[in-house]
This record gives structure tokens, sequence and C-alpha cells, in this order.
DNA sequence: ATTGGATGTGTAACCGGTTACCCTTTTTCA
DNA sequence: TGAAAAAGGGTAACCGGTTACACATCCAAT
């Protein structure tokens, strides 16, 4: 490969004028130009990017460190930011921490070490003093780690209780609630919202609410035992859309028929909940859009360009589909 | 961050010192490497990696060129190579082509300037002279690219003649095909085993096989199509799920029953063929194995480990479940 | 005519590691 | 006992860029 030096021989002129024209920066002849120019096509020459990054003290690279990529959340927001990212120049370094503590760590490690201009990270078990002492850009998605740090997420509460809500304005009479994984802060939310919209019921009790774990197969399980404690529930506001297929399988496997002897309702609105059959109804996080958010404040923050706001609460949208 | 001139002075020794305990080679004495131990602990001294990337000439990471990690086959093989790219010490950064030449030729050129080991490619528009032209070791998955190039991929001829056969001993007696989007070389092979299924049938003519373009909407309509043309049929072998998918949802939209009137047998086993309901009958690859095959060649082929085989064909499994 | 700022370009230090090379000391063995 | 080999460790060049600084030239304003 060509370097800086074989441009600037071939050019006659030095490897500073040729560093010159290739940042635009500072005072290059018009006659110099053309033949650092001349020279950079005829040996296709492609600046290193490691060599740049040594001097620069970044490389033009964002760690992305979600749970699972196989989580059908993740594929959508990676997408987002990578898409992003690459429009913006910068190159994403993906992890997969499977909410490991030790692992997240040893990722932020390493990401600092390969001097990543700034992180997008999905995590509960991060601390805001673990980020602060990173010293690295960072904005939190999906998950709120501490109010003072950049950070993208949805109305929980809110979408949750308009989803309870929904259910009962179809008419459902006892509706119960699969919640999200212990300790992650939506899925409290969720519920909150979830007891917002069931407190002033005369049936409602605690136990209309069981744990799943933002998956298909203890959902099954929860489902099974919710419907075994309380036969009349006819309406299930499931935290997530996997743990939605996951009450709809429990229904099937327990003979009733969705929507019309339960109504099901998720939340994410992942490209799952549209193909699957019966089509999931499901509020929808704008999940996109959350990743080119936080991708371009990510970058904002990168460059210290001023930012009146960093920390966005972004807006739900319930989709009316089948199963409700 | 402390560099490794800050241990030698805390060790009180030189950076060639601290550099041989670091990388555990040549001779260093014991005392000397009790000091250099202590000095690292002390100040928490991490090496930089691009530092050492631009003397060692690569990076510690490769690069997974995807057409989009959004389609569900990917972020399987994705969370694969990352797993075992992350257990060997390499990062991964991700790409999304869309299938498209020009971006897949910039995002090689980004790669090899940040000096990536090597990369692992999905892809149909890649020449293997573009390959060879970039000079890093490459990897190609699911599609072949050229038989000299490493490449994992799977019986895919194979495969899609026993989903045909198969579905004919469930006593299916008209059976079209949806194909993969054309010019891709899986979809060729799997048109090509279904071919050879039915050969021998009387009834078999080309207006059996629909074009689709490996996505749901497009299957929709081709469903819609070939049961058109041939009401009679009550067998169809879509060329991946996501076709199964839209195959399935074109026969409720025109009131056939899955699998009783119509059956549907996929290809490839994303998670979703196993989630949605009812469950989708596929021909599986092993996409995590698949993903994890194509790193540790890849890795193989970097750090020059004498390989016997670099071509690999992988059996697939037919899976039954509800839809057929 | 003088001077000071703008323009143009090269030299060399620097980013933070690795390692070739050299020198000294210790060990081994004929 | 002496020479060769092994062990230990420092100096400085190198990887491929960027940029501070020095120096030269040119032009406009005084």
């Amino acid at each position: 490969m060509a370097s800086i030096k074989d441009v600037a021989k071939m050019a006659g002129v030095s490897v500073a004028t040729v560093s010159r024209v290739l940042n635009d920066k500072g005072y290059v002849g018009q006659h110099s130009r053309e033949k650092v120019e001349k020279a950079i096509k005829e040996l296709n020459y492609k600046p290193n990017e490691i060599a740049r990054s040594l001097f620069k003290k970044h490389s033009n690279t964002i760690g992305l460190i979600v749970p699972d990529i196989m989580n059908p959340y993740f594929p959508e927001l990676a997408r987002a930011v990578e898409d992003t990212a690459s429009k913006l120049g910068y190159n994403v370094i993906l992890c997969n921490s499977d909410e490991n503590k030790e692992k997240e760590q040893a990722y932020l490690d390493v990401l600092k070490q390969n001097y990543v201009n700034g992180i997008i990270v999905s995590s509960n078990t991060l601390t805001a003093e673990q980020i602060e002492a990173l010293n690295i850009p960072i904005v939190s998605i999906d998950r709120e780690i501490s109010k003072g740090l950049p950070t993208i997420v949805v109305e929980n509460k809110k979408g949750a209780k308009a989803a309870t809500h929904f259910l009962k304005s179809k008419g459902r009479k006892r509706i119960g609630h699969i919640r999200g994984t212990a300790g992650v802060v939506n899925a409290e939310e969720r519920c909150g919202g979830y007891r917002e919209a069931v407190a002033e019921e005369p049936w409602f009790t605690e136990s209309y609410i069981v744990n799943g774990n933002y998956d298909m197969e203890s959902s099954i399980d929860a489902t099974r035992e919710l419907l075994g404690r309380h036969p009349d529930i006819d309406g299930i506001f499931a935290a997530n859309d996997m743990m939605a297929i996951g009450a709809i399988k429990a229904a099937y496997q327990l003979g009733k028929k969705v929507p019309e002897e339960l109504a099901v309702i998720g939340f994410d609105g992942i490209v799952l909940s549209s193909v699957m059959i019966p089509e999931l109804t499901t509020v929808a996080q704008p999940i996109y859009e959350m990743g080119e958010l936080a991708t371009t404040v990510l970058v904002n923050l990168m460059e210290q360009q001023p930012m009146e706001k960093t920390y966005y609460t972004l807006e739900v949208e319930l989709i009316e589909r089948r199963t409700t």
C-alpha cells in the first residue's frame, strides 16, 4: 500500500504538503495541490486511518453495546446506528454484552483501548460512575442509567397505560400483565403504567401481574400460571412483543382463541409483530428513529457541538392489529 | 491515560522491558518483571491498541459485511461471528451493504484503511478480482463468490430437493415454488433442487415457479399470482422463510387454510420460523455454526495456520412443524 | 522604500507502541 | 580456565500519519 511518503515523493513535495491537501487545511499553492492530487489518484492512495487515529487520539469509530443482537429489538437499532454513523463518517464496532457486568466492562475497556470516539449502550447493569470513569462520550438507549447521562428512551409508562386502556376500550373486563425482567427500569415503568390503568378496578389484585423475562419461553410459563390463577382473564398486556407472542402460544396450548377469548397487546413494535400470524397489536417504539437520534446526539457530543438537550423521551404509538 | 512510558518510569526500567513483559517475549529478569507488573497494576495501564496496530499493520479487528442486519437471517450470524471473534481476541466492525456494489467497495476500502485483519462477507455483487485486489483474508458466507475463495455455504440444492420431496410424502399433489432473488446463487440452487424433485411429475411446467425477492411483500404477490394460475396447488416450497411467511399470509387472504388446504415449507430456519403461529416447517441452516466456522476459518487464514480445507458445504436439517 | 501580514512549503517532533541491534553480565561446558 | 552461549536490558528506529515551527516570498499599506 502506498503511504503518504510515496505520494510526497511522486508529487515532488513534502509529506506536510500532502497532508495539507488531504485535510484541506493550511496554505497550499495551486500548483502543488494539483501535483499532489495527481499522485494520489495515480497511486490510488488512501490514508492510513490507524496512523491518523494514533495522532488524533480517536479512531472515527463508535462502539455499540447491546445485550444480544439476536433479540429482535436490536437489529433495527443497530441498523439505524450503523446507517447514521456511516453517513457521518464513523465505523461501528458491535458488542454483545448478554447483560453481563464483566463482559460490559471488558468491552468498555477494549473500546477505550481502541480509541473509539463514543459509545452507544443499552444496559441496566452499568453505573454512572463506571461511565464517568471511562471519560468517553456515551449515550444510553432504551434504558436509563442515570438522569444526568445522555439518554434516548420512550414513554414507557404512558404507553403501558394506553395499552391497558385500549384493552378496556375493547370491552375486556379482566386484564392481566406479564412483567418484564425484574430490575430493568423499563419493565418497572411499563408495569407502573399498567397499575395506574387498573388501580381503580374493583377486581384488581397483585395476582394479576406475573413475572416474565422479556423472552418467549418465560412468558409461556407465566401466562399459563396467570390463566390458571384467573381463568376469567380476557386481556393481557405483555411488557414486550416476544412475551406477547409467548402469551399467544400459551393461549393456543390452553385452547383459548386469540383474540376472541383472549386479547393480547405487546410493546416494542419489533418487525416480527407485523409479520406473525395473527399480526400482533402492540405499542410501537420508533426504534429506527431512536437509533438515529442516539447516534446524532452522540456525534454532537463527540464533536463538542453545543446542545440544548441530551435526554429524549420519545412518543410511542399504539398499532392495532389482529390480536385485540 | 497512562502510557508505556509512565509505566517504564514508575518501574525504573526502559519501555522495551515493559513491552517485553506485556508481550511475554524476550528475556526479562524476575525482578524487573515484578516491578513492571506492579506499575501496570498501580497505573491501571492498558496498552493502546491503535499504536500497536500501527506497528503491527493490523488492528485485531474483523469486518462483517452483510446485506442488512434487519434481515432476520443475519442477527444470528452476526452474533456467532462476534462471539467467536471476541473469544479469539478480535473486534467486529458491522457493515450493511444493501447488496449495493458501491457501498460494498466503499466498506472494503474503509476496512482496509483501518487495518482489519480479515473480512467476512455475504454478498453476490462482489467479484473474485475485487477481493484479490484487496489482498486481505476474506471468507464468504451463505453465498459463493468463487470456487477458489474460502466459503461457508449449505447444501442448498439437496435441502430444496428434500423440502419438495417432503411435501410429496405428505400427500401433496401439486407443488409450487417461490424462487429467491434473481441472480443470487443460492436462489438458483434451491430452485434447481425443486426442479429435480418435480421433473418427473406429469403436471409440472415452468408456470409452477414464480419469482420472489427473498422478502415477505414480494412473496405475497407472487403467491397470489401462483395460486391464481394454479388453484389446485396444495403445497408450496418457498426459497426462504420470509417468503414462506408471505405465502401463508397470501393464503389467509385468499381464504385458504394452512396446512389443511395448502402446506408451506420454508428455508433458512430463522428464529422467526419457530416463533410465529403457526410454527413454520422449514429447512434449517445451521446459522450459528456457519458464523462460528466462518470466523475460525478466517482467523486461521489471518494467522497463517495451515489448513486442509477452506470451502465448507454444511448439512441442512428439515424441521417439521405446523405448516405442513 | 519599508514593513508587516498573508501565503507557501519543508523539517522534525510527536502520537504510543514494537523490536532490531548492541552491550553487559551470568551460566555452561569442553 | 576460558570461550561460547544464554540471559537481561537499554537506545533508537520505525509504523504512517499531523502539525508546530521556521523560513522564504509576495503584496499592500504607510
